[in-house]
DNA sequence: AAACCGTACGACCGATCGGTCTTTTTAATA
DNA sequence: TATTAAAAAGACCGATCGGTCGTACGGTTT
């Protein structure tokens, strides 16, 4: 029985937790606030330990990332993707981006959030990965909206682009606000829902309240 | 000629260049990655002349809040209140925001945005007063929705407190994005506009595009 | 049994963090 | 001119930062 290296299965365990960890650790203080002292500490591993898998903290960092992407994509845009095309899948991504800020998976939130504010006007690796991972997540609203256009139930002069932009705006603000206004993601979701309904060629598709 | 002490008007110098470089620096890396060491380097004058003026780190924060909040005040609502009451006003405020952004008058786009993230579950003084500058500006946006609807600019079935959100969704997600996506904050604009002139009673109050 | 390799540890490094203390400079006042 | 007080500098502190190095443990292969 030679399929599973006892070595290398312990090692990705300790990958996972380390990184579980870390996304949450960085959605509060931030990519840069992520201190490998702090992460070494709550997971009760040697500082030095977390050498022998990432070489330094700006690799720990991209590790990161990719992490955070992937529970983004099996968290927020899995469930979404069950729904039928057109606009009840947009508004279906839009409450369960709303519902993984409200269950508080993450401690602070949003790991891409504060990720995206902490490298405004910064260059390298860490920044560059991320743009790319936003322009994904737009690209994605953006084409959920195509869809629902092609599909009839929204008016062919709408504007994915910018519609895109306005669910994304109430989301952002939602997670902005969440702590100091109480309402602040039940107001995020009534917004884009009257403002779907408003558009909608078929307003009965999405909830009515 | 006892009417000015040189000594205090010196030191009134300093401590506005301090407070300048401190917004214009956390702007970019947050208040608590605004560090001493950093800010005197840069204003070349010795870390521990820092401490002459405020005596701790958490007290220059403090004071860096209400620099930038006086900043705000002249440059982002005082123009908006030189325009009529109602719908204008509104939009009027919305734009000179995202001048505020478009012009760099800081680095990082926005102090009070990084700020508030920053203290996302965090707790103390700096948070606190964080919390009631914000809702300060929630509460302004909220009064010039009302006064448009007094006006009878908005249908009186408006709901102050989530149009107040609606824009100020928009000038959030314009800033967070306005690395990446180089039309965020024309998207902002034309997103809050359109979204007004549905609204409004008299769209000719605001401007077509 | 021996060699090998992935994992993990403890000791240690230079740099920087926020902060303290003492001294020097600068300007107003008696 | 001598005194006084504000402003600023410089040396220094313990703690923490990211990171290096040598070593030990344990499962795998020969």
């Amino acid at each position: 029985m030679t399929g599973t290296d006892g070595r290398l299965a312990r090692g990705e365990r300790t990958r996972t937790a380390v990184l579980d960890a870390a996304v949450a650790l960085a959605s509060e203080a931030g990519l840069d606030g992520l201190s490998l002292g702090q992460l070494a500490e709550r997971l009760h591993v040697s500082k030095s330990g977390l050498f022998a898998h990432w070489s330094s903290k700006e690799e720990l960092q991209l590790a990161a990332i990719e992490h955070a992407r992937d529970q983004w994509a099996r968290r927020v845009v899995g469930p979404a993707l069950d729904r039928p095309r057109g606009v009840r899948r947009l508004f279906a991504l839009h409450e369960s981006r709303l519902a993984f800020y409200s269950e508080r998976v993450l401690p602070g939130g949003c790991f891409f959030a504060i990720a995206e504010f902490e490298s405004t006007g910064r260059t390298g690796t860490v920044p560059d990965r991320l743009a790319v991972v936003l322009a994904e997540w737009i690209t994605l609203l953006e084409r959920l909206v195509t869809e629902a256009v092609e599909l009839g139930e929204l008016p062919p002069d709408t504007v994915p682009r910018r519609l895109a932009f306005e669910v994304d705006a109430a989301g952002v603000a939602a997670l902005l606000h969440s702590r100091l206004l109480a309402r602040s993601l039940d107001d995020a979701r009534q917004a884009v829902l009257a403002r779907l309904r408003g558009l909608a060629t078929d307003p009965d598709l999405l909830p009515y309240d």
